[in-house]
DNA sequence: TCATTTTTGCTGATGTGTCAACATACCCGG
DNA sequence: CCGGGTATGTTGACACATCAGCAAAAATGA
């Protein structure tokens, strides 16, 4: 039983990781909402959407854009074309798919929004570290996800 | 409008960290509530209340302790307290208050559940990385952390 | 061709998180 | 003591996320 709690270098660590990301997020969050009238899960669609030709994506690659589940991405677009942010259209290639496309009122408020998110997260985030800083956490981050990676498809495998 | 977009090293680390939140929290979060049937939510309630003399906190209390929303911590008590995992009492020295009480489900759930979480964190993120990358992670988490707290005290006086 | 399997997208139920509004109790200055 | 401001906790409405289950189209392969 030994070996399994975490010393103190790496609690300090955990601790702080845990404690800024509550509060960056939800920061830059209220921020964005504050600025835009967006949430973040409607900015991430409007700025993959934005980022397509034609301003239009099927949703299958959409979710894989965003590596969010599909039924999430269904109830998010609920929402969204409600709004009048997207619409759905069939696809004419693949009778099951749906091709969501960027409305004007989304081209507009993405915009609008990413300038003033983007100077955020400078402000907030990329301005407060050092390069050093930025090129360990990339580092740092990096291995992580490449572990978590490595687990998933040892599982998939296994 | 110069100076308002991210240099290379900048977006690097952002994107870079925005990955590894998404991919570990969600591991984190799913292997929690295969092993122990919690949410992250539930376990951050039974934590803190675990570590409380008598095992119990005014609700008050509670919420400063986890940075919650009065309303968020009193909906989530809604439902753990339905599901048995604590108790709500009326707080002897104040009429308004509330104390919230560990049951003994709860007492149960988190202490199968904390030792097995620890072990999950330690394998998924503590010991990716090495005691540099630790202590880098700190103090740049701190930095962060620090320059919120400094701007939003600003903004509190301003 | 035809049956099986996979892919794609939707739905409903449940749990989670935020906001605004509310009722009550406390506190403090007159 | 009393009256206005503050603190505490709850509620209802809505947005968000996940899960299990479903239907239909497509891909696969005997």
């Amino acid at each position: 039983m030994e070996d399994l709690w975490l010393d103190e270098r790496q609690e300090a660590a955990w601790r702080a990781f845990h404690a800024m990301r509550i509060q960056l997020l939800g920061h830059l969050a209220r921020r964005l909402a504050a600025q835009s009238g967006l949430s973040e899960a409607e900015y991430e669609v409007l700025v993959t959407l934005s980022e397509a030709p034609g301003h239009q994506m099927r949703s299958r690659d959409l979710g894989r854009a965003l590596q969010w589940q599909r039924s999430r991405l269904s109830h998010q677009l609920d929402r969204m074309e409600k709004r009048g942010l997207l619409t759905r259209e069939p696809c004419p290639t693949d009778a099951r798919g749906c091709e969501v496309v960027l409305a004007d009122a989304g081209l507009e408020s993405i915009d609008k929004a990413a300038t003033l998110h983007v100077a955020d997260v400078r402000h907030c985030f990329a301005d407060v570290l050092t390069p050093e800083q930025l090129d360990g956490l990339t580092a740092a981050a990096r291995a992580i996800t490449e572990h978590l990676a490595a687990e998933h498809s040892d599982e998939a495998r296994g």
